[in-house]
Formats: structure tokens, sequence, C-alpha cells
DNA sequence: CATAATACTTGCATTTTGCAAGTAGGATAA
DNA sequence: TTATCCTACTTGCAAAATGCAAGTATTATG
């Protein structure tokens, strides 16, 4: 495994993420593994905001390197390869959560559906259990 | 004031609000405006990360146009400007929050205090409060 | 009236991103 | 066994975003 020496530009936490996944595209595919069940390379090549494909593989090795995904070949099927979440990847989970929550108040064009913003604001414990829950059993 | 007619990528979300603060720098500057009271061009440009003077001037127009702050002549000194914070960048607040929790659990070289990482974890409710009206009253 | 302070703008080099086409290895079918 | 397809990339080049240094405009300050 590639090791990860990256210099940060300070250790200020809200600059240590921005790092980490504050481009265009790395939130979109930690959204598309954490909300969309999406595993491989194809399914996030397809999701609706298009990003194309040299950027795909450049963003999902620094996630690996990074540590918020593994990468495994797929039993069932050899020529794939199956991405999922670590549990670094898994604790960004609350923090999504509250960027919904503030886009689906401030877009009012949002593609959140009301019964989840519901569930958010009002049961945030057990739809966060649920959601992960969902997620399958996670790889280090 | 100029009108925002962005056109997005899509209405998800997480892609909402990528496209909103999800450059290299636009959080920076919500930082400072939230945790560090900042409130002047100059103060933003003296940030460790070195943001340059163009991307400041740039960034500082796109998030007034966003709604997430505002720009006003300082009565007390007519050749400073005051940015603030709006109710829609306030609003943020609890996003943040997480995402420093989480930077704060996986950046072994941190630069959160401990008792800051403490509050939040065992009592965000009363930290959030008593940042906001750190705040002072805000601008729509 | 000259100098300084603050907030920018401009020009250009470097880096990142986007698009289209090409390649490589395993599965499938003849 | 060969050909075709599927999946996952890589490569080359154009376009856009970022970074750096210098310049300008407006408002204090002496």
């Amino acid at each position: 495994m590639k090791r990860n020496t990256k210099k940060y530009r300070s250790h200020c936490p809200i600059n240590f993420a921005q790092e980490t996944f504050g481009d265009k595209w790395s939130l979109l595919i930690i959204r598309d593994l954490m909300f969309k069940g999406k595993k491989y390379y194809g399914e996030f090549l397809n999701s609706d905001e298009k990003i194309s494909t040299n950027i795909l593989a450049d963003r999902l090795e620094k996630l690996e390197v990074d540590g918020l995904l593994t990468k495994a070949r797929d039993k069932e099927n050899n020529s794939k390869n199956i991405y999922a979440l670590t549990q670094k990847g898994v604790d960004l989970l609350p923090m999504l959560l509250e960027m919904i929550a503030w886009s689906a108040k401030y877009d009012n064009k949002t593609g959140t559906p009301a019964e989840f913003i519901r569930r958010l604001t009002e049961d945030k414990d057990s739809l966060i259990r649920e959601l992960i829950a969902g997620l399958g059993s996670l790889k280090t």
C-alpha cells in the first residue's frame, strides 16, 4: 500500500478536512458509497455529475492512500474491483448529514426527500444507526 | 447586489454544498469569520495557509453573491470593509463542528485544543449557543 | 502636499481539471 | 484458439483554476 507522506498547509482541522476531501469530486464518491450503495468503478462513473474517468481513478487512489476507502478484487467477478468505506470514511457520516440539512434548507430545488429531512431533524441518531447498518461490515 | 444565477451539476445536497463552498479556500474564510473573530480583508490575508490576494478577492465576492456573507464599509475607519456572516453562513456551524471532530480524531497533529474537543463531544449544544452568541448581530 | 495603509486588480506562470481516445487484462462465445 | 466484449483504467492535449509578483485606487495621516 502507498505511503501517505502529505505535507499540510496547516493542522487547523478545517484545513485538514479540506485537504483530505475538499476537492470537487471526493465527497461525491463518498456519497455514492455511503448513501447509494455503489461499489464499482463503472457505477461511480455514471453518477449524475459525470466525473471524468482520469479524475475518478486519481481520486479513488488518493482516498485509498488517505485511508478513507479500500479497494479489493471482487470474488464473484474477477474483472471488477470493489471499493468500500473504511471506519475513517464512515465517520464522515455525521458531517455529511449536517451538510445535507444545510443544503436542503438553502437549495430551493434540493433533491433531498422531505421524509429524509424529517428524520434528520427529529430522529438523527436512529438515522445514523440505520445508515451504518446498511453499509455492512467494514474494511480497515 | 450581483445576482446569483448559477447552474448546478445536480441538486444532490452534497453537490450543492460542494459547489457553494467546496473549493480550496472558502471554508477557511468562513472559519476565520466563525471562530477567529476576523472581519477585515487584511486579516484573512494573514491566515496561516497564506491565501493569495486575487483568490481572496474572488472568494469574498462569490461568498457574498451566494449569500453566505455581507460586505459593508467600516463606520470607524472609512478605508476598511467589514465582512460578516449571514444566517446562511452561521448555519454552517454544526457541519463545521462535525468536520472539526472528524479531523481531530484522524489528524494526529491536530491543532484543535483538547478542551474544545471535550465540549464538542460532551456538550455540543451549549458550545453552539456560545459560539453563535460570540458572533454578535447578523446581517441579511 | 507627501507618505502610508488598506483593498483590491492585472499579467503571467504553474497546476489542476476536463475531454476524447487508446490500452490492458479477464470473461464469453464460436 | 481466436475474436469480441466488459471493466478499469492510462495518455495526450486543451481549458480552467490557482499562485505569485507587481501595480493601482481610495482613504487616512503628518
